[in-house]
RNA sequence: GGGCGAUUAGCUCAGUUGGUAGAGCAACGCUUUUACACAGCGAAGGUCAGAGGUUCGAGUCCUCUAUCGCCCACCA
């Protein structure tokens, strides 16, 4: 039955006017919830994943959007196939980007640090700003079109997955695989918090490589604010430059403030070519002179404070900022001619990925996880070990493959995890002590005088827990016991150690098994220049910008044609231009068809086609087979451009304009027979393309659907054809 | 230092197990023909980075080289 409604007919495809009104058709159907679909108890195979929870630190980019344009579209095409389909929202709170994001925002406008308003009024504000940027977020997620289950929306810290997080925790402390302990870590002067290893970002540098006396030896570096407490000077125990002095042999040496005694210590980490193939270590400071300290059992010694600041054994250089110390030493030193010489040299130097500050060693009492400890309960395999059973067995594929190497690689250089982090917002380790006492569980001890752990856990502790703490875990649900583990995840390669390797540690030791099935990487969205999209360059393209001016199909299969997994994609407004005229040629169409009679009533798909019409019809077959193999095999821009192709230029080009001689019959050449036939096989043929482009472009394919051609039942759970 | 990727028409990129080079955009010519000028038709444009190899046949497989990009490790 079609109900044509001719009003919308005028003009072109104007997608503003649509697009909301559909999306809450779609939203107030119920479909977005498997439990609601149509002919649930034939839907026996599952197909469900969670999406990569956006930071609550504001707004959407382009990346978020590719996220959803392909998740949206694996999502309809299973749905259409008939399978169980749950895709779960949520949002991950991200402690420090959205702590320090609030903090800068009240240090601009009100002039006050978080030390003025304390940790609960702080807490306070930061919810609040959480809480607007959840619906700015998920008001983006809807314009995209997709079409997830928002009544099992998740926040990574809401009351569930809370839960999920102390629970996760104590389970790992009662194992063993969390401890506490006293390790060189990444302090953040600037944030004031350590961050883990893979928060440190690395940054090339030209700075002065100082030349400097230290008793008959000639030692260089870049940081001579760090040298007061070096005691202990190491060379190679093959170095024959050397040879006469022993391991363990002392001698007085003129230093910075006065004559010291140092050591000489013999270790094969030194580079004989490097300088002058002599150095002295600053254990407390740098993470290679800590394994060499630790590996001859030496003395540890503090130069620097947390807050950047020299220690009083600095002395008459106490309380100096490192930066200001430094000039002052390297003057003293000359003055005392202990230095031989200066040269620029390119260096790398640690930052903090969020603050942007400096980063300075330090050895700190910090909460680890364990990756190298066996478990009992796991075959006695370590969690390092599990990480890489679970992709090496091919119980987890990755898409493209060419991301397991770099998986194991990471894997196997990986070092103990430190969690614990020195701000307000997050989730607070689940900890309290008493006179010596130590209490680990998911609520606090009774009785008084119990003291909770200060810190918070590194915000990938949640994410890590994502596939089933947003299933109800650690009940065990019927939503678990169905949807886990997921089918797939995607996201973006450049988290692929952040937070897909610590899901899958997290859920092979917590669960026993792979968190999901499929990993499909999406690369980096760029400008059309190939740049990186940042602020300062000042050229983010706003996807809800472009939605409003080209609608949100235009936006998504721009964001699909020509986005092959893992590699980046370059984005130019011209591409979004050139799909929203594709979804304009869409609705001409349709209109044309619609002119022509091509949907009267007494036009079905029954009538006996001619041969050409056959052969037409094989075609659209032999398409329809390609395009669900491509949907299998997740090809989503081989898909979307053969779709484009076939519906522009054979479709519209060639069929429809070689149609127009057969409807108009103006010399009388065709029979009834034969212009029913072709009408019968344009309606096909146009029906069948709106069904396989639905996943791409959903709005303008089920506006035409159900608006304009008034079929009863929505598109979005349409069969798709049959192969 | 280790690893990965890219190099195909002016630009952006496809090219799934090797079988006579593709698309979009831009540019050029023509066409306002009642679906669409957000259009149609037409023409033009490439020794598939370079060298060597395997093969009847290589953009596609192997080796090397060059340039660019990314990731990891990090030298004081």
């Amino acid at each position: 039955m079609t109900k044509i409604n001719k009003e919308i007919l005028d003009g072109g495809y104007n997608p503003t006017k649509f697009e909301k009104g559909i999306y809450e058709k779609w939203e107030k159907s119920g479909y977005f919830n498997p439990d609601n679909l149509p002919d649930k108890e034939s839907r026996t195979e599952k197909f469900n994943l969670v999406v990569p929870p956006p930071n609550v630190t504001g707004t959407l980019h382009m990346g978020h959007a590719a996220m959803l344009a392909i998740e949206d579209t694996a999502v309809r095409f299973e749905r259409m196939r008939g399978k169980d389909v749950l895709w779960i929202p949520g949002s991950d709170s991200a402690s420090i980007a959205t702590q320090s994001k609030v903090e800068r925002d009240i240090s601009k406008n009100e002039g006050k640090s978080r030390h003025d308003l304390g940790r609960e009024e702080l807490l306070k504000r930061v919810n609040a700003f959480a809480v607007d940027s959840k619906a700015t977020i998920f008001s983006q997620f809807r314009a995209m079109g997709a079409s997830l289950d928002w009544s099992r929306e998740a926040y990574t810290m809401d009351q569930k997955r809370n839960l999920a997080v102390v629970t996760a925790f104590k389970k790992m402390y009662d194992d063993g695989l969390i401890y506490k302990g006293n390790r060189i870590v990444n302090w953040d002067p600037k944030g004031q918090t350590t961050i883990s290893d893979d928060e440190v970002v690395y940054k090339e540098e030209k700075t002065k490589l100082y030349y400097f006396k230290y008793g008959p030896f000639t030692i260089s570096t870049a940081r001579p604010e760090t040298k007061f407490g070096d005691k202990y000077v190491v060379m190679h125990p093959e170095d024959k430059r050397y040879k006469e002095y022993k391991h363990g042999d002392k001698l007085k040496v003129e230093w910075i403030n006065g004559e010291i005694e140092a050591t000489i210590i013999k270790d094969e980490v030194i580079d004989m070519e490097f300088g002058t193939g002599v150095m002295t270590i600053t254990p407390w400071h740098s993470k290679e002179d800590f394994e060499i300290a630790k590996r001859h059992n030496l003395n540890f010694e503090q130069v620097i404070d947390k807050y950047g600041k020299l220690l009083p054994m600095a002395e008459e250089f106490s309380g100096l900022k490192i930066t200001d110390a430094r000039s002052k030493i390297v003057e003293k030193l000359k003055s005392k001619n202990l230095v031989e010489k200066e040269e620029i040299y390119t260096h790398n130097i640690a930052t903090a990925e969020r603050s942007g500050g400096n980063i300075e060693p330090q050895i700190m009492e910090q909460w680890f996880i364990d990756v190298n400890k066996k478990i009992k309960d796991r075959n006695d395999k370590s969690l390092k070990e599990l990480m890489l059973d679970a992709v090496s067995s091919k119980n987890i594929l990755i898409n493209p493959d060419r991301f397991e190497k770099t998986y194991f690689n990471w894997i196997n250089n990986l070092h103990d995890w430190c969690i614990s982090r020195q701000i307000w917002f997050g989730h607070r380790i689940p900890v309290w002590y008493k006179d010596g006492e130590v209490f680990c569980d998911v609520e606090a001890p009774e009785g008084s005088g119990w003291v909770q752990d200060e810190d918070t856990l590194d915000t990938w502790f949640s994410s890590a827990l994502w596939t089933f703490s947003t299933l109800g875990w650690p009940e065990n649900t019927l939503d678990l016991q169905k949807y886990h583990p997921t089918t797939l995840l995607e996201t973006g390669y450049d988290i692929l150690f952040f937070w897909i390797a610590r899901m899958i540690m997290m859920s092979t030791y917590l669960l026993g098994e792979a968190p999901f099935k499929h990993v499909y990487l999406h690369g980096l969205v760029r400008d059309g220049k190939g740049q990186k999209m940042s602020k300062s360059i000042g050229n983010i393209i706003d996807p809800v910008d472009l939605i409003e001016k080209y609608g949100a199909d235009a936006v998504r299969m721009s964001l699909m044609v020509g986005n092959a997994p893992g590699n980046d994609l370059k984005l130019s407004e011209d591409k979004v231009k050139g799909y929203k005229h594709f979804a304009n040629k869409i609705w001409n169409a349709t209109k044309f068809l619609e002119i022509k009679n091509v949907f009267d009533e007494n036009v079905t798909e029954e009538i006996k086609k001619v041969e050409k019409d056959e052969l037409i019809l094989r075609e659209l077959t032999d398409l329809v087979k390609e395009i669900t193999f491509d949907l299998e095999k997740f090809n989503f821009h081989l898909a979307s451009d053969k779709l484009y192709q076939f519906f522009w230029k054979r479709f519209a080009d060639e069929i429809i304009e070689d149609s127009k001689i057969i409807l108009n019959n103006l010399e009388n050449k065709f029979s009834l027979e034969e212009i029913n036939s072709r009408k019968s096989t344009l309606k096909i043929l146009l029906e069948t393309q709106l069904k396989l482009l639905h996943p791409f472009m959903p709005f303008v394919t089920e506006v035409i659907w159900s608006e304009f051609l008034g079929k009863e039942k929505m598109l979005m759970v349409t069969d798709w054809p049959k192969v």
